[in-house]
RNA sequence: GCCGAUAUAGCUCAGUUGGCCAGAGCAGCUGAUUUGUAAUCAGCCGGUCGGCGGUUCGAAUCCGUCUAUCGGCUCCA
């Protein structure tokens, strides 16, 4: 017999080899039948493995994340298996869950190819498969009777994949006629799955490498029950519904024009205000800690570049360099505000009593991105940075660092930014050939951030190998209606621009010693810290922030010179707002600006200037009440006041 | 850059197997109406069917190419 230890802690005996799905079914039939998988000791079992010790266990169903992986996992073997069946010859490579589903990588026969028309047969396929309700088999195989197998079935991918494993540790999986290499878990049978959907397909790189042959990628999704598949199609459309490309042209904040060149966004007119109100509000946030504002031009000569050490890092993949009348005279079209700030830095001699010396500027660079990673406001090729460069003493680093944490905190409060997670990016353990500065440098830096985020108490994730070649950063990242992960806000030590631009300050020792510089930019840019507000909001900006605040609507034409007079007095007031004068009914005006997800509407005629009140009404929830022009623009400010406080 | 898909009026979309002057709704303009809390009615304007080249008696429709966009991959100073 061995223990079973729940999670509640109580403690039930079972005979040796008992499996999960036995253990479930003996507390109840209904859990028995919505169980996916289990946790054995902390490690994710099969329900149908058997356990042989002791065992602390708990259940994973549909809405544990473990759940869905091994659903999803065994959807995966099962999508690969109708493949098989609808197009032999294919070979293998990997297929795991995902957030939202799985995919498998697969590669076609020489002339075979698969197009969105395809989905629905396959679809059929795994559907007829996963009726048949085989059992997923888990066998443990040697690594050179694995190899056997594949080299026989001529899938030099899998072969590939296990001559990387460890013998002893190999196990196949087999369900219906399908044999996976695989460490599971999966679901006890194919029954499980009742919908499935081919979402798309892709071309994917075998191993992630540019320089292998792309493999085709297919995704799909799968559930239990064909409701949810609905209701996830329906979310999906929901979710396209917040899409920032979409809003933007609803309610022409920017647009792109192919004359103009991919990734160049043009801001229209109520785009550039709300985008100069952020900068304001950052600007205003900025005086408070210290920042200078500085102007730096959009290019600047080749030799700054070589200077940074970014022309010989990216010269290649870059706008390529303007030529003047001179001859052999080269300018770049600055990709990053920096190696100017360097400049300004060494405009005057400095004193150790005047650090930290903290630069900022709202800079626009320029940065050829390839054109298929181009996506709207969030990966463009002209953008605005809200970038900053402080320059301070080592022993300054880490309270700085702590201050542009605040800094990044505010914002994210005040936009209600809840849902963001932070990612220390630091270098590769192994390989740190692709880094410049030394090795005593990285980890003082890299110390000092680790340090302010402990101080924050920042729920992080470590990421190795994912730092900027000079330096270990702090990233923010927000995400977006479809769930993808964007950076928004972000925070880096370098100390090697320092090093290269020889920056000075004389120490109270009267010796010269070399600033650490920060460069940080809490929105990340402009085009990208709207995009993910846009899809936050919906469009519906909070009131600081909206271009239109009120929409004053009279009840016909006859009191269209009241409605401009009520405008006029509230943008005495700080309110801004606007009169829909057009010969329209109420109900017309009232939907229209609703659509335009202005926040506040008034609506004016005959009673209102009888009594010197106006009606005013809330976006997405109706009538709120009368109250005279002071109150409502008081009304206005209390809250705009509450926003941004 | 790579794989796959898409491109018709300012916007959202129709347009059968190639066949007369390419359609609708919304927006815009004009007029009627003078409107009370989510769409008043009528008329009008608006398109080199993304660009270029080809096949054909004939192309929005078929083929090629370029440009842009979308979903991924790779990349992201």
């Amino acid at each position: 017999m061995i223990k079973i230890t729940f999670p509640d802690n109580t403690v039930k005996e079972f005979s040796k080899g008992v499996t999960g799905y036995e253990i479930a079914k003996s507390i109840s039939h209904g859990l028995a039948k919505e169980v996916l998988s289990v946790s054995v000791n902390g490690e994710t079992y099969d329900l149908t493995r058997p356990i042989n010790e002791d065992a602390k266990i708990t259940f994973y169903k549909w809405n544990d994340n473990e759940g869905k992986h091994a659903f999803w996992h065994s959807s995966a073997h099962l999508m690969a298996e109708a493949v098989e069946a609808l197009y032999p010859g294919v070979k293998l490579w990997v297929g795991p869950a995902v957030d939202n589903g799985f995919y498998y990588d697969i590669d076609f026969p020489e002339g075979q190819t698969i197009t969105d028309k395809d989905f629905p047969k396959l679809e059929k396929m795994m559907i007829e498969l996963a009726q048949q309700k085989n059992e997923y088999v888990r066998t443990e195989v040697a690594k050179k009777d694995a190899l056997k197998f594949y080299s026989e079935k001529g899938d030099e991918y899998k072969v590939d994949l296990i001559d990387g494993l460890e013998d002893g540790t190999i196990t196949f999986y087999k369900q219906g006629n399908f044999t996976d290499l695989c460490r599971g878990p999966h679901l006890p049978n194919t029954g499980y799955i009742k919908a499935a959907k081919i979402m798309s397909i892709a071309g994917a790189y075998w191993k992630g490498d540019e320089k292998n042959k792309q493999l085709t990628r297919v995704y799909g999704i799968t559930f239990p029950k064909k409701k949810l598949l609905d209701e996830y199609l329906v979310m999906l459309e929901e979710a396209k519904k917040r899409d920032h490309r979409k809003i933007g042209k609803e309610l022409e904040l920017f647009t792109f024009s192919s004359r103009v060149g991919q990734g160049l966004p043009l801001w229209l007119p109520k785009g550039a205000m709300l985008r100069e109100r952020l900068e304001q509000f950052l600007k205003n946030v900025q005086k408070k800690y210290g920042y200078e504002p500085v102007i730096t031009p959009h290019i600047g000569q080749k030799e700054l570049y070589v200077t940074s050490g970014h022309y010989a890092k990216y010269g290649k993949d870059s706008f390529q360099p303007i030529h003047t009348p001179a001859e052999g005279e080269e300018f770049l079209l600055k990709p990053m505000n920096c190696p100017h700030h360097c400049e300004i830095y060494k405009s005057k001699p400095h004193s150790y009593k005047d650090l930290p010396i903290r630069y900022a500027e709202f800079g626009t660079v320029y940065r050829y991105e390839q054109s298929g990673e181009l996506h709207g406001l969030t990966r463009v090729r002209g953008f605005t940075q809200d970038d900053a460069h402080i320059f301070c003493r080592p022993d300054q680093l880490k309270e700085e660092f702590i201050k542009v944490i605040d800094i990044v905190l505010y914002i994210f409060k005040t936009l209600d930014f809840e849902n963001f997670s932070t990612q220390i990016s630091l270098r590769d353990k192994e390989d740190r050939s692709k880094y410049i500065g030394s090795d005593e440098n990285w980890e003082k830096a890299e110390a000092a951030i680790v340090e302010a985020c402990e101080e924050k108490g920042l729920n992080t994730v470590t990421e190795y190998g994912e730092a900027a070649f000079y330096g270990p950063k702090l990233d923010f990242m927000v995400k977006d209606a479809l769930g993808r992960s964007w950076q928004l806000g972000t925070i880096q030590v370098d100390y090697n621009l320092p090093e290269r631009f020889e920056l000075e300050y004389t120490g109270s020792d009267d010796k010269k010693h070399r600033p650490v510089m920060i460069h940080r930019a809490p929105f990340g840019s402009m085009e990208r810290f709207v995009a993910v507000l846009i899809e936050h909001t919906a469009g519906k900006f909070p009131l600081w922030l909206t271009s239109d605040q009120v929409a004053i609507l009279p009840v016909s034409e006859r009191f269209n010179e009241f409605a401009h007079s009520v405008k006029e007095k509230l943008l005495q007031n700080d309110v801004r707002a606007l009169v829909d004068d057009r010969n329209e009914k109420v109900g017309k005006k009232i939907r229209d600006n609703e659509m335009k997800r202005i926040p506040y509407m008034v609506i004016v005629g005959e009673k209102e200037i009888e009594t010197g009140t106006l009606s005013v009404r809330k976006q997405g929830e109706g009538e709120i009440g009368k109250m005279t022009i002071e109150e409502f623009s008081q009304f206005i400010s209390q809250r705009v006041a509450e926003e941004i406080k």
